[in-house]
DNA sequence: GTCTATATTTTGATAGAC
DNA sequence: GTCTATCAAAATATAGAC
């Protein structure tokens, strides 16, 4: 049974997605809790600390998850693939809270501002690194490692922005698209040869 | 020199990308116009019409900037190159109305957010006549068409978030870039091939 | 076309009873 | 831990003078 601080949470996660966080007030949070607006201010300081509260445990998850999928592993391709999984399975089974993470930073007051960069730069950091040591053993082509960082994972995240859970396609079958996707975007490969003709052993992406 | 209308349409425009729809108040808006809040409503009848106005141009804008940019190509993969460079160059160029257009949907009511849903999906339609096309003709390996559409205009939309125009990379650089992604993505290719090694003749991503 | 003045609502937040 | 009551500020929008 849920205390009432995390329906607080919850409701707020539900309507800061659905309606943005400024135009979310607390009257609505507290009706759709069922208690006074007043009441609210017993589990949060303010409505900006929900905001903060949401995204500072959103990024330690989305950061914990990739991380143990990871452990251990060390084929940098594999990395990658893996990675790019580890993205795109949280942002969809977690598409409010990573929606919220990544369009509401400007309700935040400049010290948690601040702090929710510094867990994104660390989180982002993980995949430049993949990238880096990809481009140094000649597996992905050379180019700029950050660009390609934030074309991946703003790639990636598209998914949380028109997946429906109940739509036709399961999570894991979205996360092979993108991990194709990514994957031969970044490997070494003549361009020129595959625009010959159609491949007979084509791989479907 | 400008029409106030103009003045007003500029200002809200650098308002709404910087603090967002919601957290802007008219009386910002007019105190950099210099002039009085109740004079915005002479020139809109709302704050969200002013919203609509700015959504509603740029889509057309972007919608015939890449129409007349395909205009007499018959070429697949040069089409998707084309339609690749001219969506990035928008959005560079036009960085805080395309992020606005993209963001900020919910601050419509519900007759204007159908109208900028309509010009959307016209505009998605484009690419993915192409990527049908593409598909057809053997050049680019069988996915999901909406979903590679979708995954493509995301991942193209990521620059605008991040590009600093006094930045490092020029636009054109950048165009670059995306556009091969987006072609190695999108293109038959085996992909056990280059994982063999690295590849004395790779181009530059 | 822009002004002053104002109507009406709603906001985030606090005080203090229970 | 939740309530009622309330504060002060700010919001969108309108009326009517100039």
């Amino acid at each position: 049974m849920p205390s009432m601080k995390d329906t607080i949470t919850t409701v707020a996660v539900d309507l800061f997605h659905r309606k943005g966080y400024f135009a979310t007030s607390i009257s609505e949070i507290a009706r759709q809790c069922g208690i006074q607006k007043a009441s609210i201010y017993y589990h949060y300081p303010s409505k900006e600390n929900i905001l903060f509260h949401i995204q500072q445990v959103t990024m330690e998850e989305l950061t914990a998850y990739l991380r143990a999928n990871l452990d251990g592993r060390t084929d940098i391709e594999e990395c990658m693939g893996v990675a790019v999984r580890s993205h795109v399975r949280f942002h969809l089974d977690r598409q409010k809270e990573t929606f919220i993470a990544n369009s509401e930073l400007r309700g935040l007051t400049p010290e948690h501002y601040l702090e929710i960069v510094r867990q994104r730069d660390e989180y982002e950091q993980i995949f430049q690194r993949i990238i880096r040591e990809g481009i140094a053993a000649g597996v992905f082509t050379a180019a700029d490692v950050k660009i390609l960082s934030y074309a991946i994972l703003t790639l990636c995240n598209g998914g949380a922005i028109w997946f429906k859970p109940r739509g036709r396609m399961p999570v894991d079958a979205i996360a092979e698209i993108y991990e194709n996707f990514v994957l031969r975007g970044l490997k070494v490969g003549d361009l020129a040869a595959a625009a010959a003709g159609p491949d007979p052993q084509a791989a479907p992406l």
